[in-house]
DNA sequence: CGAACCTTTGAGCGTCCTCAACCTGCGTGG
DNA sequence: CCACGCAGGTTGAGGACGCTCAAAGGTTCG
């Protein structure tokens, strides 16, 4: 994936101009690596920059006091990273490359500067922000109000459909480097529950996570066990106005 | 509260000027009245309006197919209300008035207006947006990483914390409106859980809820049992710029 | 002054946790 | 080239936290 994850993730929102995807592609300008487990940015740091994730995967998380981790969201190529930190004076978060990840980096001046001269993309990244929290509200009822399996399977099918945006995924499945603690660290559950949930989706013929791959063996099924609902992604053709 | 609470919370994050205050007075204008279970924006509705909050609490909720409700935040007076749906095609949840309240909407448009007018309110704005944000993100960490006693002082104390800001709380507590089918609801856990953690508290010592009343009876030792830390609230003083 | 709503308490049960062990595949270095 | 270490995955056993069901007081408001 190069700098078109991005537009085409925007462009399910907004149809953009070939002045709008020129702005864009200046954010590609600074592109950068980093390898597994790189830390982008750690909770408490001052001035922490934001991100346009081009390749690989990455997720943000909080730690608690007592060490135990809660990942926020993954991110995949198109998703911007620490876009919310920007405006703080510390970031209340840690980001962290899940897989070896390029990166353009956005500064706050950069993106001002493309939301005077292009206002239409402007309400396109303010849509993705408003996406990214709708997304958190979402695993926060997944949390809150779904058994282990509902929410694993939630999560995933939440991942398929978003890759399924930038071209990373179709029905069949997606290829996924996430760990059963990455799941576990997200769904607030443990890694050995996680296992056993995995194990019993396998069982069920709903799904299979193994090898670095997500297969949907039965969508409908599946999507029904999860109560999964895109509507929250709100990608369904370019907005009015 | 009257207009005040707005700005008041604004002013914690930026320096308003005069010309800004002017502005936040014209969200004024259109003040309603709401009686207590109204619902404000409802899942699924489109073209849903914006709010300030003036006086009253409010909440924010998604419903699972299975009819479980998950309460994302609450809102005090000073906070907006449906800030992030006014960017989606559909609100991706409810917002219901959890005690009579009096709001002011905020169409779209007056927001992008105050933006061209007041750079300065629209950052404000914005931080307030992302502010929102950091605390659904912190509302995860508690539903997924902290046990049902943690998570309850933990809500109560940001809840006072917020509170403080617009000037109805203090140490000691606050007045508090909810039932504990509400915090049962926010929280991920049953009616009957919370009522024994409550009691809990109670006796420890730490804290009383009754009567409409959150009482801190040992404030340090609660946002210890909490592992509480103010600081995704982001309020310590106006920002540079 | 009744009804609806909220709070409180008990009993039994299930989901998910912790601890513990073992297996696999892979990269590294002796 | 094998030995080892290590990260990740798998499975079992026992226990705790929080749930459901049930019933009874308390409070508030029309």
């Amino acid at each position: 994936m190069d700098q078109s994850a991005l537009t085409r993730k925007l462009s399910a929102f907004v149809r953009l101009s070939d002045t709008d995807r020129a702005t864009v592609a200046r954010f590609f300008l600074r592109r950068r690596s980093f390898s597994v487990g790189h830390e982008l940015t750690h909770e408490g740091q001052v001035n922490a920059s934001a991100f346009v994730l081009a390749e690989g995967w990455a997720c943000s998380y909080k730690m608690t006091p007592e060490g135990d981790r809660q990942i926020v969201d993954f991110q995949v190529p198109g998703d911007f990273l620490g876009l919310r930190s920007i405006l703080f004076r510390t970031s209340d978060h840690s980001i962290e490359a899940v897989t070896r990840i390029k990166a353009t980096e956005v500064l706050a001046s950069d993106l001002f500067d493309a939301f005077a001269e292009a206002p239409r993309l402007a309400t396109a990244v303010l849509w993705a922000a408003s996406r990214d929290e709708a997304m958190v509200v979402e695993h926060l009822v997944n949390l809150g109000r779904r058994t282990a399996e509902e929410r694993t399977a939630h999560l995933l099918l939440e991942l398929g459909t978003r890759l399924k945006l930038v071209g990373l995924a179709d029905n069949a499945g997606f290829d996924c480097p996430l760990t059963q603690y990455h799941l576990a660290d997200a769904l607030g559950l443990s890694a050995v529950h996680v296992n056993r949930v995995l194990r019993h989706l396998r069982e069920e013929k709903l799904m299979t996570f193994q090898k670095g791959r997500v297969s949907f063996d039965d969508f409908a099924g599946l999507t029904d066990v999860a109560g999964f609902d895109t509507s929250y992604l709100d990608q369904d053709g370019p907005l009015l106005r």
